[in-house]
DNA sequence: AAGCAGTTTAGAACAATTCTAAATTGTGCG
DNA sequence: CGCACAATTTAGAATTGTTCTAAACTGCTT
């Protein structure tokens, strides 16, 4: 399988790793779009921007397949789906419990700790409904 | 101006003093739009929600319009976005300060009242930025 | 009643995402 | 090793939500 992330050999090793472990068969694609998304800390991707990324790095992969693979790995938990704009997903590696910075005027996501914002009061859920997750997005503009 | 509001011609009345003092000017289709919009206690509307809504009771208006319309109200500090789902964009009549519950299974918002929830510890925004807002969602699912 | 800027509208255009059916590729097995 | 088969990928079409456009219409002022 292959040629490729020739720049470290070591992160498709991981990759695969990772892959096989979240019960994903560790293909081609897969292994190059996880590299790209583990290789640095905490990263922020849609599925365009993800793409454009790794087409640029060399790599020959569709558009449809970071999409499928992007919702695969967020089944799997390797990844967490970040709602903040109405006009494209964002997709986070951090998947730990931790906030974010908005910034509006870039579409830029900036990771807030998990135990830097403390949410109290949050009242019980709805009968027949139970809290999944609470999520603080604190938008942030050009001052 | 006009044959519709029939069930209560006072909204319509109510609906043209808001349009005015938002220097919008009182069309058939926006006193229609506003008279549904603030007819009830906060509403949760989505742009074809409140078309489809607003054509069963009998009312001529575009979607076009509608999606115009929701944002000028919006703009005018009349409404208020809400950007929980990836999907589609919510508009909330509640324009003060308050939260939200989010449930996914059926994509409906239920408001939290402003001093619900506690928020604290939000850092300072990164430099040459400012806090907009702080969004907190209580995503909650079918227990 | 006329004029005109502000509005509305149908329909085209768009952007993000999903779907489809065909081609390709891992993986286990003999 | 090489084959078979299921899992995966892919190009392109299709969907969905939203915005744009140019033409028709309407509320206001005179």
């Amino acid at each position: 399988m292959g040629k490729l992330m020739r720049e470290n050999p070591d992160m498709a090793a991981l990759a695969m790793e990772k892959l096989r472990a979240a019960g994903l068969r560790p293909t081609r694609q897969r292994i190059e779009l996880a590299a790209h998304l583990f290789a640095g800390p905490d990263r922020h991707v849609t599925a365009e921007s993800l793409h454009d990324e790794v087409v640029v790095s060399g790599i020959k992969v569709s558009l449809a397949t970071v999409y499928n693979t992007l919702h695969q790995f967020t089944e799997a938990g390797l990844l967490r789906q970040v709602v903040v704009d109405a006009a494209r997903g964002y997709f986070d590696t951090n998947t730990g419990n931790h906030q974010h910075f908005f910034l509006e005027d870039e579409g830029t996501l900036i990771d807030i700790p998990g135990d830097t914002i403390t949410v109290a009061g949050v009242p019980t859920a709805p009968p027949g409904l139970c809290v999944d997750r609470v999520d603080v997005v604190v938008r942030v503009k050009r001052a």
